[in-house]
This record gives structure tokens, sequence and C-alpha cells, in this order.
DNA sequence: TGACCCATGTAAGGGGTTACATGATTTG
DNA sequence: CAAATCATGTAACCCCTTACATGGGTCA
């Protein structure tokens, strides 16, 4: 898939370690691609490996030593093919919805407090987007324009989520009967 | 994560073979969960051997022999149980935002090329949703009462396609500058 | 004749999670 | 004193996709 070459885009803005990038996943491209840690690592070392990263190993004291990696030339080359080969849409896999599809053997009590769970986890996700827009709404033209893709992902998180609450409240009442 | 249980909620409401539910998943559930017919066959291997299905071979006259599963007791306890338990959010994987997100290295209209192509796929997968709710209306009420979880999961996909199409709308204005 | 439906699988490999493992430094 | 941050990994396992494999029946 495309952990890969979400990789090569944050190193090619900015090379770092894995621990790096394991922060950056959070903050910038986290609410549309999850990575830990640990595989994190390992797509490191196949990257690597096919020769598209350099690593420098960094030693620092008072601190672990880190490794920086960064990408090559063919890492270069590679992400450029990646970004004019088309990507194939999305396959959606919600437990979530197979819940509620299979909810007649269950009680609504338990499917409404199922629903009030990851409603609260789509506020707080949302909140927290919105606070992002904010910034982002903030910055001097210039930054905002050299933002502006990033940006288009940021509000697809918030139409996503908004959509999400906008069902929830009509399946709350739905649940409710 | 949750195919088992979806197969299992498949089969609780009407026994079948392997076939029989890569058809039920291409219909019912498949736009919240995908599963190809690979995956569905080494699944109700797994889940017989959990003691949780029965296989019933059954013969048929210029066709091929099909199985024909049904749920155990236990099966039946192990869907409850899974019923009760919370489920996780969902993780978000899209392949198309780390494209427009490292989108500054390539040519706009290349990524003007990609929405389209997206686009069509979104607007294809509103209009089967929008059949199909226009086919649940119409349903007499009795009907309509049996089916109104599985419509829930319609409206989510409803209402989240259209958010995309909304967003769609931003990005090409966007793109268009 | 070619395409599509019925019907079932194996095998290889990639993608991702969970558990385990270590150990110093900084902050509340 | 406890928790979080910095920093890196291994191993086992599950989930899922892609490619390969077979073979009869129906319909245009």
């Amino acid at each position: 898939m495309s952990l890969k070459h979400a990789i090569l885009i944050l190193l090619e803005s900015q090379p770092g370690s894995g621990y790096d990038l394991a922060k950056r996943f959070k903050e910038g491209l986290g609410y549309f691609w999850n990575a830990k840690h640990q595989q994190i690592y390992q797509e490191l070392k196949k990257l690597s490996a096919a020769g598209w990263l350099d690593c420098e190993a960094q030693a620092q004291d008072s601190r672990p030593d880190k490794k920086v990696y960064r990408l090559t030339a063919a890492g270069h080359a590679e992400l450029l093919r990646w970004l004019d080969a088309p990507v194939q849409p999305n396959r959606i896999n919600d437990a979530l919805l197979v819940k509620l599809f299979g909810g007649a053997h269950t009680s609504t009590a338990n499917l409404r407090a199922e629903m009030d769970r990851h409603l609260a986890v789509h506020r707080k996700t949302l909140d927290s987007l919105l606070a992002i827009e904010q910034a982002y709404l903030a910055l001097p033209d210039a930054q905002r324009a050299a933002w502006r893709l990033p940006y288009l992902t940021l509000r697809r998180g918030i139409l996503g989520e908004q959509a999400w609450l906008a069902w929830a409240a009509e399946a709350q009442q739905v649940l409710a009967e």
C-alpha cells in the first residue's frame, strides 16, 4: 500500500529518524494514515534495502543514538513514479457498521452505549481538527499557500467527521424508539 | 477483526455456502465490509475448526456440489458475546489523501485527473446506495421496521459519500487555481 | 465461441497489530 | 516518585490481496 510512500513524502521534506516519523505521523498524517513505531522501523529497513533511503547513525549525548534517514536519488524517483500512478479507492471495513447490521440479535441499550462511545471519539477528533484548521487560517498568506494541499486533507477529515456526527444523530433517533 | 462476525451474522439469518456469502457480501454488507471469496473460504474453515459452524455437503446435479454452513450453538453464543463487547473505532488509511498531502511534488493536472477518477467511483457508489434506499422506502411498514438497523448502515454510506463529494468540490476548486 | 455464472480451493507474500524487551533523561 | 519522552528493535500472529488452478452449464 502506501505507508512506504507516506514515509518517502515525510522524509523528502525533512530527513529524520524512525521515532521522529512516528511523531510526524501522529501530528500531520495521523488522521488519515496510522502507523505504529514497530511498523515504521520495519518499513525503514525495507526502504533502505530497496535503495530508496540512506541511513546515517548519529550519536547524541544524554540521549540514545538515532539513525537519520534521507531520500536517495532512487527514492526521489520512486516517489515521483508513485505520485504519477493512479491509487485505488479505499476499501472501508467498519466493524461498528457490522455490529449495527447484526444489531437485531442484541439489545438497543447495548447499541446505544456503543454509539455513545464512538460519538465521544469522533467529537474529540473533530474538535482537534477544527483547532488545527484555526491555526492554519491564522497563518500569513504565503504559508497558507504552501500548505494548501495538506489543508485539503484536513478538510477531508473535518467534512468526514461532521458527516459521521450527522449520521450518529439519525442513528440515535432510530435507537431511541 | 470482524470478518468472522460478519459471516456469523449472515449465516445466523440464513445458512449458506461460501459462494453464497460472497454474493451476500457484495450486496448487503459490501459498502462497508469487503471480502474476496478466497478469504471467505479460509474463514469458513477457521470458524468450523473453532466449532462455531457446522458444514453439510450438498450434492447438486448440473451444478458443482456445495458446502452449506450453519451456526452451531457455540457459534450463536460467540456472536452474542461479540455483539456485547465494544468494538474499536476504525482506522482510516487513505492513499488518495497521502497523495494529496505530498502533491506538491507532482503536477496539479495529475492531481486533478486522480480526483476525477475517484469522483466517478464515488458518484456511482452514491447512486447505487440511493437506489437501494428508494427500494427500502417503498417497502410496507412491517418490512421497513425489520430492516431498520441495516438501513442505518445504508444511511451511513449515503451520508459518507455525500460528504466525500462535497469535499471533492472544495478540492477541485483549490486544484483549479 | 466467448463471456459469465456456479462452485471450490491453494500458495505466496505484503500489511498491520500485539506482546515483549531495554534503558537513560526530563518533567510534574 | 511516577510518568512521560527519547530511541530502537524482535517475534508471533492475524488479516488481506494477488496469482494460480479447475471445470461444467448457460446465454448471446
